[in-house]
DNA sequence: CCGCTTCGTCGAACCGCTTCGATGAATGTA
DNA sequence: TACATTCATCGAAGCGGTTCGACGAAGCGG
């Protein structure tokens, strides 16, 4: 810096001035100083100026330890919006476990954020979220109930509604669920939802089996479905994938037998066979809003016109069908 | 860190000693400047070492901005090699884009990183790749040739040999290809490879067709296949995903009248109708290991003993068979 | 033409930590 | 017991920026 100072023929807190806004500097010792910089190569020290002015301008984001599309879509829009409004994201991966999170936690706060964003929703997160006092900014991201800090989520139950109310249109009448796990707040709040909507309609529920979001886990469960049942709910597209491959081994054909639907919409559910119904979330928007969020409480413009609920919509495609022989009137 | 002196009894250099190995320091005082520590929650300025010790100790890692299995894969390995070796990862993403790239390369230089990993692996990144002299080790994955740095992959040239032999020991004659974009070096490598092996196989090499890696794209690519291919090798498994069901609403059944290979073995591959034979690749592994080759730069702990190939191996299985009515011998 | 305001620049202190040379205490040896 | 060593601790000088108060040089009105 000193040598820039020099090279512009100024001294170092007028290069300092030039860098950070140029207010109160000639327009032509501006032109200077930036040539000076640009012959010099010059590139600021990060660590000084976080050190004066106390300011990291590091925003840290909490992502899950895995590749499912959805998060990672969210993951990389949060990083970009942090990046336009000027501060530096600081990526994090945990694996859904307290001591990872713990750890990741730990790691994030040595790098002085002055604010976090968590993609990972899953209960054990929460239980460590308030280890971080009431000091740090927090957004959770499609988390059902926010202990601290705000929340920016795709709303869950409207989606896991319309798929329930599209199997219903449809005729379906015994329509099971094979949900998220357990700890994780969207796969709840679906599996609640649906259930709610299938009371409303005065259905029997029958007993959720669940999986672990993987097709994996879809596969499996498949065997313990009710064989009355003719439409089944998964918790995302990769676990509906899953079951549909456990039905066709069974010989049972989807959409004629039994009708499947996924949540997601990831892309290559445009692209199964049957090409998947699902409920479509704008992953990207809500991290976009979260940063939003986050960044209008850090500058001082509170901007409250950030609507912390993306609506999700239904994606109706070939793995859904009226019933075999209930309401009558088959097929397409 | 002079309340934690004070509250020790000890000067700030002792604290500071304990921080750092703790070597010439009293057991029983670094016990009581740890308890101090522990009683103040005090929280070292990473800034203010990174300045003093002029030492930044991050990692720089250019990831796709693509929510893909592979590179998402190679990411949580890298960022948590990166950790596990007492640096600190910095994650940044950008689409395939030159000015994009740049962006980022610059972000990343702006944090003094030391050394930098790339997991993108198009052409436009290796050209900016020069930006950042000599002085900054890098280490690229899933490239070809590297210009600059040290490269760790799985072999694509032996994963697509595997997946060309298989359809030829089936017995088919007529193979056609659905590349990735050709400015990934990935893409362009398994082609070539396919093609070798056709060509010494002393087949005719149909033209080639390419998407850009989405199901969308295989699905669109797939129109344009030749009618008389008996077999279509696809780029990765979504593309294949989206041939097969191109193929489905044509009306030709996979692997009955034609066999569709993918490659990477993404989770949801085990799961489709049919099932996809591919090529697994370990994505970890290869992160691990190209974290394992710059660490070993940075601490001067050479590790040569780091291959920097890794084996890809075959995955059979349903969307090959033998071709209708070529070599007789039909059907599993 | 002069005194005062405003603008552009400078000098110096400080941010929180590391590190080198120096000092005093503890240990070993004759 | 005196002296040479070694070990633990301390004092002080930066690391590369920011920022506040001060100051000289223009720009202004009367």
């Amino acid at each position: 810096m000193y040598d820039v100072a020099e090279l512009a023929g100024v001294s170092h807190q007028t290069v300092s001035r030039v860098l950070n806004g140029g207010t109160g500097v000639r327009p032509t010792t501006t032109r200077r100083v930036e040539d000076a910089i640009r012959e010099l190569g010059y590139r600021p020290n990060r660590a000084a100026r976080t050190l004066a002015t106390r300011r990291s301008r590091a925003i840290g984001i909490l992502a899950p330890a895995s590749a499912e599309f959805g998060p990672m879509s969210s993951l990389h829009a949060i990083e970009h919006a942090t990046r336009d409004a000027g501060y530096r994201p600081l990526i994090t991966s945990a694996p859904a476990d307290p001591v990872a999170v713990r750890e990741s936690l730990e790691f994030l706060l040595d790098q002085s954020i002055e604010a976090l964003v968590v993609i990972a929703p899953y209960t054990s997160v929460l239980g460590e979220l308030d280890v971080l006092g009431d000091e740090l900014p927090v957004v959770v991201l499609n988390t059902g109930e926010t202990p601290t800090g705000a929340a920016v989520a795709v709303d869950q139950a409207s989606g896991a509604r319309l798929l329930a109310r599209h199997l219903l249109d449809l005729g379906h009448r015994r329509i099971q669920q094979i949900a998220g796990p357990a700890d994780f707040f969207d796969a709840a709040l679906r599996r609640r939802a649906v259930d709610s909507v299938l009371t409303e309609a005065g259905l029997e529920v029958l007993p959720a089996l669940s999986g672990d979001w993987t097709a994996d886990s879809g596969y499996a469960a498949a065997a313990a479905l009710d064989p009355t049942a003719t439409a089944v709910v998964c918790g995302n597209d990769q676990m509906a994938l899953g079951v549909i491959h456990a039905l066709s081994d069974l010989g049972r054909r989807v959409p004629e037998e039994v009708s499947v639907v996924g949540f997601d919409d990831i892309p290559e559910s445009a692209h199964s066979l049957p090409p998947l119904t699902t409920v479509h979330q704008d992953f990207a928007e809500v991290g976009r809003r979260a940063v939003a969020l986050l960044v209008g409480r850090l500058d001082g413009t509170p901007a409250e016109d950030v609507d912390p609920s993306v609506e999700p919509w239904l994606v109706v495609r070939e793995s859904t069908a009226p019933p075999r022989r209930e309401d009558g009137e088959r097929g397409r």
